[in-house]
DNA sequence: TAGTGGTCTAGACCACGGT
DNA sequence: CCGTGGTCTAGACCACTAG
């Protein structure tokens, strides 16, 4: 049940609980969870609150709600928005979710006399036993602005992360270019794809506040990630 | 002021009232808006539909709060996106190219008892004495909002022109997934693909003002369509 | 301390979908 | 018809920011 002592709101330990649910599959893929009525009674709580939680969870993409019917569960295990860049470790905290990163290569390469380092990781979530990969990443950073940057374990460290507190350094804009791909042996085995199949992937440069450019970045994305895009037209 | 007979929500009308403000510069970038209070008393409303229209508006990204402070108007995020939404004719008349839509499918299909025009054109520009095909547009149309729309020879007319002139709606927004997809026997004739590739895809919807959506879309990129992104990154 | 946004209650009526 | 989500009212108390 819900703590209504106030020290955590109401709709986000309702949000965790729903969250929880969803993840462990207690409510499925296209599914509907309890009506806010349903949630009003069980929790105790107002109409306000229930749908608080609910439209919280509609934003991150976890739900969505037709009228008459009642809420389902959003099939897609993550939205990728313009302003997402940057943010993976964060976005799935936020979700309650577990990253995993795993160094697929890692070395240091030269092109053009420059000395930079080459990283590249598989990227997912944590579910019960296993692991559902979502990205590849491949990382290539200069080893003149990024001295020792080798030494850390980026299993577990966040790239931009260390950008920030060991470097001083604050990546700020993304250019990159999207296409399609065929998928070939490695991400076919990564994402467990059964057959062949097209993916989307990213690639370009990011810089940072001064506009030097800081990472040329790669990004191959799996079959569970929606690629998404808000957009504002202005006439 | 906000008219209550009941027709339109109040907190559409009331994000209609501050967007338009926002628009045409009487809040500009970073400054407050009206507090919720003010809103409240200004347009003899509750609190909660005040906060439902400001809410909306941080969604979309026109507004973010501060707690204790006050409600601003957002930076603008996006620079600049390379495609065509509302802009396809236009983009090319600038780059002095000659556009060309030719209409590959147009007719009246029924979803669910509603009658929609299906819009199905191949879009590009013209080089010396042939045409260099750049996408293949699906639009679906509902008639309910467009009523007599399928008079319209689409392939001279922009349909966003057509939609503010004719029909007095303004198309606002739009949310798309991107996807990958294999060329099928018409998207290979028509982008003179020689072999099986991948082609980039997007679809989704757009929406008017208040939120209403006017229109399904799907447009797949040829060859010849750099499909490019710049995202700034928020901490 | 005054003003802001953040959370919450306890109702009300409406619009939509399916029986 | 009933149950669903959609909109709205009229309050309440709290947490944060600033003068």
């Amino acid at each position: 049940m819900l703590d209504k002592s106030g020290g955590i709101p109401l709709y986000i330990q309702l949000k965790q609980i729903l969250r929880e649910q969803i993840v462990t599959g207690i409510y499925r893929e296209g599914q509907v969870i309890p009506s806010e009525t349903q949630l009003v009674n069980e929790y105790g709580i107002t109409r306000t609150t229930a749908r608080k939680a609910i439209e919280d969870l509609v934003n991150e993409g976890l739900l969505y709600k037709v009228h008459g019917k009642g809420t389902f569960v959003c099939l897609k295990l993550m939205k990728y928005n313009i302003w997402n860049f940057g943010g993976f470790t964060d976005y799935l905290r936020k979700r309650n979710e577990i990253p995993v990163s795993q160094v697929l290569q890692q070395e240091i390469i030269t092109c053009g006399q420059k000395p930079r380092l080459k990283l590249v990781r598989a990227r997912g979530v944590k579910k019960g036993e296993s692991v559902v990969y979502l990205t590849i990443d491949t990382s290539i950073l200069p080893l003149e602005v990024f001295p020792g940057i080798e030494a850390y374990d980026f299993a577990r460290e966040s790239v931009y992360d260390i950008m920030r507190q060991k470097y001083g350094v604050y990546p700020r804009r993304a250019e990159l270019g999207v296409h399609s791909i065929q998928c070939d042996k490695v991400t076919k085995r990564i994402f467990k794809l059964p057959v062949n199949a097209s993916l989307l992937m990213a690639e370009g440069q990011v810089f940072d506040e001064e506009g030097a450019a800081i990472e040329d970045v790669k990004v191959i994305y799996g079959p569970n990630v929606e690629f998404k895009i808000v957009a504002n037209m202005v006439d």
